[in-house]
DNA sequence: ATGAAAGCGCTAACAA
DNA sequence: TTGTTAGCGCTTTCAT
């Protein structure tokens, strides 16, 4: 390994230069107490001249501020994080703050002492499902950093916010209307996996629905389709091969909904007409698939806002909602069986 | 504001609780060094119940080095982000990377002096298209700070690696195919935004395929879909309006070339009967369209993972092959009419 | 309008 | 095995 001669400019070399102390380069920089418009003007060529970039990390360590807050991530894969973004994105811009963003993909909970984003850069964190482990999170909550979860809620006895969807209205509604309108009766669910909370209150809307609607619960009638489409597309399969007999599949997510209409269209049947699909969430992809899926809209985007809103609350007051309920609303497209 | 008294706990604070010195906590946090096994385990003891957590900033300004890369994106609107940043990840997980991602929005081009993402947080960045200003790059670059850019040429003079495309290659090979299998002459071409480089190649690979074939250019049919849907719809629905005869369309991407289909068959013609279309990059939506999109085949996600080698080579060596350009394939579906 | 000294939280190099 | 000193690059007092 080569010796990397390290011969960035500090802002001392920049002081040097311009003939002036450190501190006249700082206030130069960040507009903070007068300076002489000759002195600055020596000062910002010698920034120029020596190629100078303050090194915000030092600047963070002395202000204990960044102005940046960060979102973790359990992977990219999902086209439901674009939407997540762009509404955090919205809400942060205008405030001046940037946002950085992080995903792990490889362990599935992230501990804090190996997470890139952190005080140093950050000052706060939206964090996503279960991207951080238990333990990281009471840590950062004892030194009271700012915190908003999403789609989680917190351990045991710590108040973090938490902003997340109507996943059991929206469940229950979007089965009692394939009850109802669609007229189906055998309708299988598909959960994702054990622990994800989104899944839990779907699934008991979906329980919920039923029970309205004296239709018995069939366990054999729900499967775990893990919000992964290839899953979901075995489950299905299998459940056609085993020759159970289903009305309509009532999937978790849109994800697991295209699995099924694979799974469905693979086996030689028709969806809607052999067997009906419904998804949750109304991704991006939802309306172009064949047939257009009918799905509970999620707020995806005001989700990311609300987020960031409140977490901004958070940081310059102190204060912010412990919990808030996203409303859902039905889309109906084709592959219901009631268009 | 709240006069918010900051109590976390620093290294010294676990020492004093420990009975040793700060340095000895560093050297059991970062396993360097030996220390007694009963020390050591005083000291876990104080860093639990002292719920401390080291703070990164302050160790990357001690020892110049972050394990972290960025990336520098202009916006998350796109799918074809996700596929890319699945790429870098790939890379840069196995060994033991993270990766820090940052987009700005709101000023197309972003300056160092106001970007999260730095020094301080970074070993080094890759940054897509024009996301960073000239300026910046100079800067970062005089500096030595290693970077290596996606789908844009360095400023002049700068030794920046770069990673692309074979844009003209594939544009002109799609074209020849829309001539010689589909059996089409009157080809339009929707073009990105005035200086996108991705663009630039593609409309040159596009003319030199029609002159191959003694297809005389019409300028008229070249229009500018921003790479955007929406921008796309409106200039082929006014071509369509116009009654300029028109028999394919060859978009420069295929989020336009999804415009160009709804432009089309919202006028009530038949893609491809009427107009065919196709597209460049295949992201993931292509394939779902209706009809499917023939489109040129980008290995988005090799280019992700390469430009994180190469970044990752530039750092450790301090080497990087300058220009790597990256193969694309004909995928042929059923919007180009040869089906 | 400008500068000096001290400190943000951590670690490298050198003792002991 | 452990501690001391100095310094990473910047900004905050407090002087001048």
């Amino acid at each position: 390994m080569p010796e990397l001669e390290r011969q960035r400019a500090t802002i001392e070399d920049v002081a040097e230069r311009a003939g002036v102390s450190a501190m006249t380069v700082s206030r130069v920089i960040n507009k903070t107490g007068s300076v002489a418009t000759q002195t600055a003007d020596r000062v910002y060529s010698a920034i120029t001249e020596l190629n100078y970039i303050p090194h915000r990390g030092a600047r963070a360590l002395a202000v204990q501020k960044t102005n940046t807050l960060g979102l973790i991530l359990p992977g990219f894969s999902d086209v439901f994080f674009l939407e997540l973004i762009g509404g955090i994105e919205a809400a942060l811009i205008e405030k001046g703050y940037a946002l950085l963003v992080y995903s792990s993909t490889q362990p599935k909970k992230q501990t804090v002492l190996n997470m890139p984003l952190g005080e140093h850069n950050t000052d706060g964190l939206i964090i996503f499902t279960d991207s951080l482990d238990d333990v990281s999170l009471r840590r950062l909550h004892s030194r009271r950093f700012p915190m908003v979860l999403l789609h989680h809620s917190p351990p045991e006895g710590l108040d973090i916010p938490c902003v997340t969807f109507e996943n059991k209205k929206g469940a229950y509604r979007m089965v009692e209307h394939m009850i109802q309108q669609c007229g189906h009766r055998r309708i299988a669910f598909l959960a994702g996996e054990p622990g994800n909370e989104d899944s839990y209150w779907r699934e008991v809307g979906y329980k919920e629905a039923l029970a309205t609607h004296n239709i018995p619960l069939d366990l054999g009638l729900i499967g775990i389709g893990a919000f992964d489409d290839q899953v979901a597309e075995g489950v299905v399969s299998q459940w056609i091969a085993d020759g159970m007999e289903i009305e309509a599949i009532f999937a978790g997510d849109d994800v697991s909904a295209r699995g099924a209409i694979r799974a469905i269209q693979k086996a030689g049947l028709s969806v809607p007409d052999d067997i009906a699909v419904a998804g949750f969430d109304d991704g991006l992809l939802s309306q172009y698939l064949d047939p257009p899926l009918t799905t509970v809209h999620a707020p995806i985007e005001d989700a990311g806002r609300i987020a960031a809103e409140q977490l901004l609350r958070l940081i310059h007051s102190g204060q912010a909602e412990s919990l808030i309920l996203l409303p859902t609303k039905l889309v109906i497209r084709r592959s219901c069986g009631c268009y």
